[in-house]
RNA sequence: GGUCCUAUCGUCUAGCGGCCCAGGACACCGCCCUCUCACGGCGGAGACACGGGUUCGAUUCCCGUUGGGACUACCA
C-alpha cells in the first residue's frame, strides 16, 4: 500500500470546534499510526466569513493539543491557479460546460419545482447550450444523469446514490473563484491525500466529489465517515451548549492530553479501555473500531478524565499550566520546589487546572476571611491546645511529616482530644475553610512562618 | 418533500449468532476507608426503540415502522 496521507481542512469562521478537533485527532492519529503524513489546509474560499483571527486561534488550539502538521498550513485562497487549471481539464475533456443561468432564475425554477412535488435540482438548461465563457456565467460539471455512484465508507460500509439524484454542480464561480467541491478534489488530487477522515455531514456531498474524480480520469481516495458530535439536547454541538470551543477548556484548566482522550472515545473504542495516553492512541486508534451512530458530548465525563490525567502527570510536567493559572489569580510563582510539594497536595483533589490554582491560593494568601464552617471551629474551648501546639511547632522541623505528627500528638493527648478535634480549627486557621489537604503534607508546603502567623491571628479569634 | 446515514443503561460505549435474564466508564444512591476535602474500595438502581422475518437459536443478519441526524447553495 502506498504512503497514508490525511488532512484536516478547517474553514477559518470561527475557533476550533471540539467536534473539529477530533476530525483533525483522528486524521493525525491515522497517519501517525501508519507511519504516513497528515496535512493542515486552511479552506478560506469564503471570503466573506474567513478571517485571519480564525486562523491564528485554529492553529494555535491545534498546537496546544500537540496535533502537529506535517505539511502546511496551506491556504485555498491562494491555490486559485491550481484549481482553475482543473476546472479547465473538465472544460477541455466535455465534463464540464458554461452556464449563463442566473441565480434569481435558479431560485424561481427551484421554487417551481418544490411546488409541483418536482426535485429542486438543476434542470441543465445550459448543459448542451455550448456556451463559450461570458460575463457572470459558471462553469459547471457535466454529471451522469444515470446510473449510481457508490463507494465503501470505512466506517459505515457500503453507500450508493442513483445519479439522478445529483445535478449539475456548479464548480467555479462567476466571480472566478472555484466551489467547495472543486476546490477540495483538486487539492487532495494536488497533494495526494490518500485517505479522508470527515465528519458525516459530508457523507451526501461524497457522491459529488467522486463524480468530479471521475471526471478528471482520477481514482477517488478512501473515505472514512465519523459521526457528528452532539449537543445534551441531540442537536449539533454550538455555542449554546457551553463550552464547546478548545480554547475554551484551555482556558478552563484542562489538560491536552485529557482533551484528546476524551474526544477519541466519544464514537471511538479500543474494547472497555477508558483512560489512554496519546501514545495508547496511536498505537491503537483504527477506522474499524469508529462507531456509527452520533454521539453526545458530556462535559461530566470529561471533567473526571481530565482529573485522571492530572492524577497521572508527572508533577514537574504540572508546574507550567499550574504557574499559568496562578498567575492568572495574582500570583507569580517563582520556587519550583516549594511549587511541586504544593502541587503534590492538590493533585488528587483536582479535577482542573484552574480548581488547583484555586485551592493553591492559601498557600500563597493568608485567608482574608474565613466561611461559616471554618468559623465554627474556632472555639473559644480549643484556644489552650491551639496555643500549645503553636507553642510546639515553633521548635518542628516543617520538612519532616513525623515531626509535625509528633507535636500533634503530644497536644492531643495533654488535653485528651482526638485528632479531629485538633485538626479542626487548625484547618481552619491556616486555610479559612473546612477543606483542605491532608494536614502534615500542608503543614509541610505552607512552611513554620506562614503556619504560626496564622494561627496566631486565628488565637485571637478564638478568645 | 426527496436522497442518504443512524438506533444497547440518563450519557459514552463493549458486544461482531449461542460465552449476555447484556459487560465497563461518567453521573446518581448506599456503605467502607478517614483529620476535612478528595482519592480509593465494595454494593445498588439503570439499556438491547417497535413489528415482522431468517435460524435449532437473535442485542448481533434481512425487511418495514417510529425516532434522531445530514445533504438537497455561485457556504464550507
Amino acid at each position: 500500500m502506498n504512503k497514508i496521507v490525511t488532512r484536516f481542512p478547517p474553514s477559518p469562521t470561527g475557533s476550533l470546534h471540539v467536534g473539529g478537533a477530533r476530525t483533525a485527532l483522528f486524521n493525525w492519529l491515522y497517519a501517525k499510526k501508519h507511519g504516513g503524513t497528515f496535512i493542515l489546509r486552511i479552506e478560506d474560499t469564503d471570503k466573506e466569513r474567513s478571517t485571519q483571527e480564525s486562523t491564528d486561534t485554529i492553529l494555535d488550539s491545534l498546537r496546544w493539543l500537540g496535533l502537529s502538521w506535517d505539511e502546511g498550513p496551506f491556504f485555498q485562497s491562494q491555490r486559485a491557479e491550481i484549481h482553475w487549471s482543473f476546472v479547465q481539464r473538465l472544460l477541455n475533456t466535455g465534463h464540464a460546460y458554461w452556464c449563463a443561468c442566473t441565480p434569481e432564475e435558479l431560485e424561481k425554477k427551484r421554487e417551481m419545482a418544490m411546488k409541483t412535488g418536482g426535485k429542486p435540482k438543476y434542470d441543465g438548461a445550459c448543459r448542451e447550450a455550448g456556451l463559450a465563457r461570458r460575463p457572470g456565467a459558471v462553469v459547471r460539471l457535466k454529471a451522469p444523469m444515470t446510473g449510481v455512484t457508490s463507494f465503501t465508507d470505512a466506517v459505515k460500509g457500503a453507500i450508493a446514490f442513483d445519479n439522478a439524484e445529483l445535478d449539475d454542480l456548479v464548480i467555479w464561480r462567476s466571480d472566478d473563484t472555484p466551489t467547495y467541491h472543486l476546490a477540495v478534489v483538486a487539492d487532495d488530487i494536488e497533494m495526494g491525500v490518500t485517505t479522508i477522515i470527515r465528519g458525516d455531514d459530508h457523507v451526501s456531498n461524497t457522491p459529488r466529489q467522486i463524480l468530479i474524480y471521475e471526471a478528471l480520469g482520477e481514482r477517488p481516495p478512501f473515505y472514512a465517515h465519523v459521526p457528528m458530535v452532539l449537543g445534551a439536547d441531540k442537536k449539533r454541538l454550538s455555542k449554546r451548549h457551553g463550552a464547546a470551543s478548545v480554547t475554551e477548556y484551555r482556558e478552563m484548566g484542562y489538560l491536552p492530553a485529557a482533551v484528546l482522550n476524551y474526544l477519541a472515545r466519544l464514537g471511538w473504542s479500543s474494547g472497555d479501555q477508558e483512560f489512554f495516553t496519546l501514545t495508547d492512541l496511536v498505537e491503537k486508534f483504527s477506522l474499524e473500531n469508529i462507531g456509527r451512530a452520533a454521539g453526545v458530548f458530556d462535559p461530566g465525563k470529561l471533567l473526571d478524565l481530565n482529573g485522571e490525567h492530572i492524577r497521572a502527570t508527572p508533577t514537574a510536567e504540572l508546574v507550567a499550566p499550574f504557574a499559568l493559572h496562578m498567575k492568572r489569580l495574582g500570583i507569580e510563582i517563582s520556587d519550583e520546589k516549594h511549587t511541586l510539594a504544593v502541587i503534590e497536595t492538590l493533585k488528587i483533589r483536582s479535577k482542573t487546572i484552574v480548581e488547583m490554582a484555586e485551592k493553591a491560593l492559601f498557600y500563597y494568601k493568608d485567608p482574608a476571611e474565613f466561611d461559616d464552617k471554618a468559623r465554627k471551629c474556632l472555639v473559644p474551648a480549643l484556644a489552650a491546645p491551639v496555643t500549645e501546639l503553636l507553642a510546639r511547632l515553633k521548635e518542628t522541623d516543617f520538612s519532616d511529616h513525623s515531626r509535625l505528627e509528633a507535636a500533634f500528638s503530644a497536644v492531643m493527648e495533654a488535653h485528651n482530644l482526638g485528632f479531629g478535634k485538633i485538626a479542626g480549627p487548625v484547618r481552619a486557621a491556616v486555610t479559612g475553610r473546612t477543606a483542605s489537604p491532608g494536614m502534615f503534607e500542608m503543614l509541610s508546603a505552607l512552611g513554620r512562618e506562614k503556619t504560626l502567623s496564622r494561627l496566631e491571628a486565628a488565637l485571637k479569634l478564638m478568645a
